[in-house]
DNA sequence: ATAAACCCTAAAGTATACTATAGAGTCAAG
DNA sequence: CTTGACTCTATAGTATACTTTAGGGTTTAT
């Protein structure tokens, strides 16, 4: 799969998987006789993460770390994973925590403030996040 | 309530405060007699809005537009506002759902992969996302 | 009354994450 | 066999969100 046809696929500019590479968040593909790069199937799924993962806040360093999770038998290394995706776990139900406050107070806005006659008073994001 | 105090509440740097101030993010504030910035309590809660909006991913702009819902009694306005937030429930909804399928993955590795011998394949994000 | 700690503006500098440009080679269709 | 679409590297430019610097005034504690 050459570099044209993977951006189309996942909606990701070529120049920014270019770059992507050398930041070390794409493995460095295969290369035709050309020089052309060539992209095995997976580089879909770890652009398709790597486009949430930015969605939601994970900056591009933290998303390498995230996609250089690797558990070996070494007990060393396992103990670091659990240390690193407890952290990470915390974090997200944080940001998760967070959204659903957000999402609620929008959802009152939405619902309510177009409704009454003197509802609009409490219309905006920092009042519905209030009460 | 002076900057340095603010800072020191919402634990965000002064210059910080002044730059989202010049960005519209933040309501200018009255002055004292000496020129300084003398804030109100309700800014506390607008910079911990602000930050939670921007750890979840969103940008300045998008905190500003935000901050600005109002609804008035114009159906007009109360209609772009419905659309407004419409959109925003959206957004937000899909951050939930990607943050709980990369919460799931992560979970997946903290929970099984230091325990068994050869489980150690399937702790990656993107074999943990996989299944 | 003076030094440390605080405040001010304006402007330049930095980090992150792209995005565009220049100059060149490769390939498929007519 | 050439033209248009694709690829390559290297480098420069841009947008966002700070962060620092310069040069100055104010307040508070000793």
């Amino acid at each position: 799969m050459k570099i044209g046809d993977l951006a189309t696929e996942v909606g990701i500019d070529i120049q920014t998987l270019r770059y992507y590479e050398t930041q070390g968040l794409l493995d460095e593909p295969q290369r035709l006789q050309n020089g052309y790069r060539d992209y095995p199937d997976k580089a879909i799924a770890s652009l398709m993460f790597i486009k949430k993962a930015k969605l939601v806040g994970f900056t591009l360093k933290e998303i390498k770390d995230l996609l250089a999770i690797q558990v070996t038998k070494d007990e060393h290394t396992c103990q670091e994973v659990k240390k690193f995706t407890q952290i990470k776990l915390d974090e997200i139900s944080k940001k998760i925590k967070e959204l659903t406050h957000i999402k609620s107070a929008l959802k009152k806005i939405h619902t309510s403030c177009c409704g009454g006659d003197e509802t609009a008073a409490h219309c905006s994001i920092l009042s519905a996040l209030e009460s």
